[in-house]
DNA sequence: GACTTCTCTTGACAACTGTCAAGATCGGGC
DNA sequence: GCCCGATCTTGACAGTTGTCAAGAGAAGTC
């Protein structure tokens, strides 16, 4: 019936948890959420937390992980219905837009706990792979968009998504403090980056799409 | 005598704090660095501090401004005495890398407080003030470059800081995780980004310097 | 219906936090 | 030498934290 059906009424229990531990952490930050105001903003009582997670850190880490696994696909219909190059810029730069105005929250999460993870070893191995699952899922709009103007990548994946999520973060920042105008601006960069990204000189004469 | 010489006894002890406290914040982060942790790691003991700063905000407010004022001229010698847009690379790249190496602890806690900032209000004026003073620092090195090549550049001052600053912050993360090695990747990355920054299509006949 | 197992609440614990007030210590001016 | 202000230490405060144990309640089985 729900989109993934967990194995047990447990593995519910802890997605939900995890649902309400994500509504404390998108508004609070990593730091500042304590199990307590977690299970505030819960159906439950702050002691059930321990008998669904081992400990504070395993519990923010299911819930970051929860919430990522819906996300890496984002782009996906994106990248699936653009027919043309400038679609695919357009469509693309609107869901990034659209996608701070939605979950800003989460997002600001996201950049807490990576940051964290410098600090807290326990973080790390997470952040890592989910990391690199969002350059995975950058990579994938970035190709289809060089096959699209038939050119080839003019960089690698990793400097794809760290430009590219260079530009989101400053765009989540300035959102955070300056709210809907500035993501005009989220718009404007986007076009003008991601023709930066293959190399025009050598394009290909038959683009694998009409033009 | 002392190359900044402060006002009188007063501010002399507050960069005094201010450099025990970047000791700890940036061995520990910003949530997990208490007054009695920074207080440890000086000649002073935990009470000091409330003579010396209002609370523990206005305290890692003036450390961070204190470093960072040293740093956003780092730089300004490799603009000033690169010839040519190849060495310019170079040496840009090897500073880079060379920063990381060095003062890693102070990079985290700065991502760390600008993470932060969209989390606590307080942290945001601070924050904003030398985001764009590191803004300005990397646009004196695009804009050198593309004096250099006789290239205009290819992007805007905002969209160069955020692209070249996701760049930096990977090999940070990745720094943290797996030490030296990775930095070599960083030096590759730029020397493929940077050429990207200006429109190598419109190139003047002769650049500002000789190449 | 009794018994067992799963689920959850309550209350407590020790540790830690930022803050501040009372007083010790110091240094320079008279 | 004495005093006064600046400087610093000590100890306490109220509040918060993650964790856990004891037991209440619910649910399911025989």
């Amino acid at each position: 019936m729900t989109p993934t059906r967990p194995v047990d009424k447990f593995d519910r229990r802890r997605d939900e948890l995890a649902e309400s531990a994500l509504t404390t952490l998108g508004a609070m930050g990593y730091a500042r959420s304590s199990l307590r105001e977690i299970a505030g903003n819960s159906p439950f009582s702050h002691g059930v937390v321990h008998y669904y997670f081992e400990d504070k850190l395993e519990l923010v880490i299911y819930s970051v992980r929860y919430y990522k696994a819906r996300c890496v696909t984002r782009y996906d219909a994106v990248v699936r219905d653009s027919a043309t190059a400038g679609e695919l810029v357009e469509a693309f730069a609107a869901k990034l837009a659209q996608t701070i105005r939605d979950e800003a929250p989460m997002h600001r999460l996201w950049y807490d706990l990576r940051t964290q993870s410098m600090f807290e070893e326990g973080l790390r191995e997470a952040i890592t792979e989910i990391d690199a699952a969002l350059e995975a899922m950058i990579w994938r709009v970035v190709d289809r968009y060089a096959a699209l103007t038939g050119c080839p990548p003019s960089v690698t994946a990793s400097s794809a998504y760290a430009m590219l999520d260079g530009l989101f973060q400053q765009a989540l920042l300035a959102f955070t403090a300056g709210g809907e105008p500035v993501l005009d601006g989220l718009a404007t960069q986007v076009r003008a980056v991601l023709p930066l990204l293959v190399r025009q000189g050598v394009c290909d004469r038959s683009p694998s799409t009409s033009r």
